[in-house]
DNA sequence: GTGAAAGCGCTAACAG
DNA sequence: CTGTTAGCGCTTTCAC
């Protein structure tokens, strides 16, 4: 920037002024120090603009499992499209679902002055995202902050698995198992909670044995739902729910490899997914909408005064079961 | 910082030295100062400490289309991982395919000064990344730089096809249709090329009824194969190769739709695609190395002096075909 | 309308 | 082992 000032005669401030579109430059000098940015090539330092202006580093920061999980991937572009509009860009960061890992990446962002933080957190207390969500806008997606207050954008998980268990209900299934991630995760275990509420309600007793919940690597995964097909007759399902894509895509596979199939309810919609042999049907939600209502609610928080600062909101997205056939099956087909 | 060696009763520069496990601090000087930056909730500012260092950010730039294409989010995921590793951040950013996005991401992410920049661009010149790639190490992915000189990683994508082609060949198919993105994105008119080549190399005419190039937009696309399915009996393709894994969906989806379906190979796997009522026949190959090799070339780049810089490079990812089914139906059925 | 001085938070290069 | 000085590239403040 000061060689661009040397080379258009002018001062540096002025520079800055021309370069940033700020009003109290003559069209004269605008178009000289125009001219010597394209000549030199220069490309403003928004590093040393951020540290100066004191705030914005103009950036968000994400915190998911993993991109390569569509539900995450749906996440991170919607925050990104909402970002763009306002001119942030987002930098994305995988836990790969270590609590180490979280602590670091919340850590870099932090210094990396980000000014917003979106979290997909594990289970366990969130004490360490307390001081970096003092200063920075933090928003919790899809788990709620546990031991701190903050924002959230939350799936109807309840409700989702309601609907799921009832679906099944009506087409006779009494045995229906409940295949997802362990129960420290708040999704899980709201999931499992509608699981229990919805089969209660219906006056069914809760079959301990037909709840299986491990992590979702899919290897395991497909292992547990053979387990489960392997039972004996009397003890086997006659219905799998599963408690997110990975799980369903697990599911899917071990139920392709057995000559007798239950009917399968999955958490979460999948591509493709009715095209499949056995078309799945699923509690299907706008994963996308999580995204974008927590980049939202960093940017109300980015655009509102300390004393404006509105108290911890959640926001709950809707489900909405899609049937395709795997859920129509009969209890005895 | 200030406060934190005022805190301590040490000075500034001490303050640094513990903060960032430097040599020459005294254990209990260290203790204090750790003690300090706790009862503070000091975080060092990464944008200051890279303003003063004059180098890394410790960050990359990633410039993709949409992360929500598992082809994008498995590049993006595998850029991360090896950036984890030496402690760097991903930004990810998604041009929608439009000119205009990847000019002023390209500018966000310079202006930033990420230490590394991963593009995915569209067709037309590259020029406007030429000042970029001057000062900050520049790898492009799955297209190679046009108009200037810089490393890129890429797909086999003629062998790829040929791999199909000749697949199809052997099934007794001598009306292939091939569909897929306009002619001016490389990896679109290399396909084609491929498929050009493999059906010359086995004698056959090029019929350019049955060559359909148009975005990958879901929706356009199903009513492209749809259009070439509606064709009467002589002209109609007895087998459709598709370009890319949106216009395999597209085309998976139009064929389930038909009475009388075609083979179908698809270029680049897809999750389930063994489970669908058709198992889908592709061109597979680890999408991720792209990102993978993208990322130490730049790493490789970033600990190099100026002198060792070697000329651009160039990696080819290799292809393999998976038969499943639908690219295993004859010509007749 | 333009410029000079000061400083954002940190670290390199020296001193001590 | 520790402290001082200067300055990264920019913007704020205030003067002209």
């Amino acid at each position: 920037m000061r060689d661009v000032a040397a080379r258009a005669g002018v001062s540096l401030k002025t520079v800055s002024r021309a370069v940033n579109g700020e009003p109290n430059v003559s069209a004269a000098v605008q178009a000289r120090v125009a001219a010597a940015v394209a000549e030199l090539g220069f490309e403003r330092n928004d590093l040393a603009r951020s540290l100066r202006h004191g705030r914005s580093s103009a950036t968000l920061g994400l915190l998911i499992e993993d991109v390569t999980n569509p539900f995450y991937a749906a996440i991170a572009h919607e925050i990104e499209q909402v970002a763009a509009e306002k001119g942030y860009l987002l930098i994305t960061s995988s836990s790969q679902q270590q609590e180490e890992r979280e602590r670091e990446l919340v850590a870099a962002l932090t210094r990396r002055r980000v000014d917003g933080l979106l979290l997909v957190l594990g289970g366990g207390d969130h004490g360490f995202v307390a001081e970096a969500a003092r200063t920075t806008p933090t928003v919790f997606l899809d788990r709620p902050p546990v031991g701190i207050a903050a924002d959230a954008v939350l799936l109807d998980n309840r409700g989702g698995m309601h609907q799921a268990i009832e679906h099944l209900l009506e087409q006779g299934h009494r045995r229906i198992a409940f295949v997802s991630d362990p129960g420290e995760l708040f999704t899980a275990a709201e999931r499992l909670r509608g699981y229990r509420e919805a089969l209660t309600a219906a006056g069914l007793e809760i079959d301990d044995a037909l709840v299986r919940l491990g992590r979702h690597d899919l290897g395991e995964a497909e292992r547990i739902v053979e387990a489960l097909l392997a039972l004996p007759a009397g003890e086997r399902p006659t219905a799998i729910v599963t408690g997110n894509n990975r799980h369903s895509v697990a599911a899917a596979r071990a139920l392709a490899r057995v000559p007798n199939p239950v009917a399968l309810v999955g958490f979460d919609d999948i591509e493709l997914a009715e095209l499949l042999a056995r078309p799945l049907t699923v509690v299907a939600y706008d994963a996308g909408a999580l995204g974008r209502h927590g980049a939202e609610l960093i940017f109300s928080r980015l655009g509102a005064t300390p004393a404006e600062q509105p108290p911890p909101r959640e926001i709950v997205v809707p489900t909405r079961l899609i049937a395709r056939g795997s859920g129509e099956l009969g209890p005895s087909s």
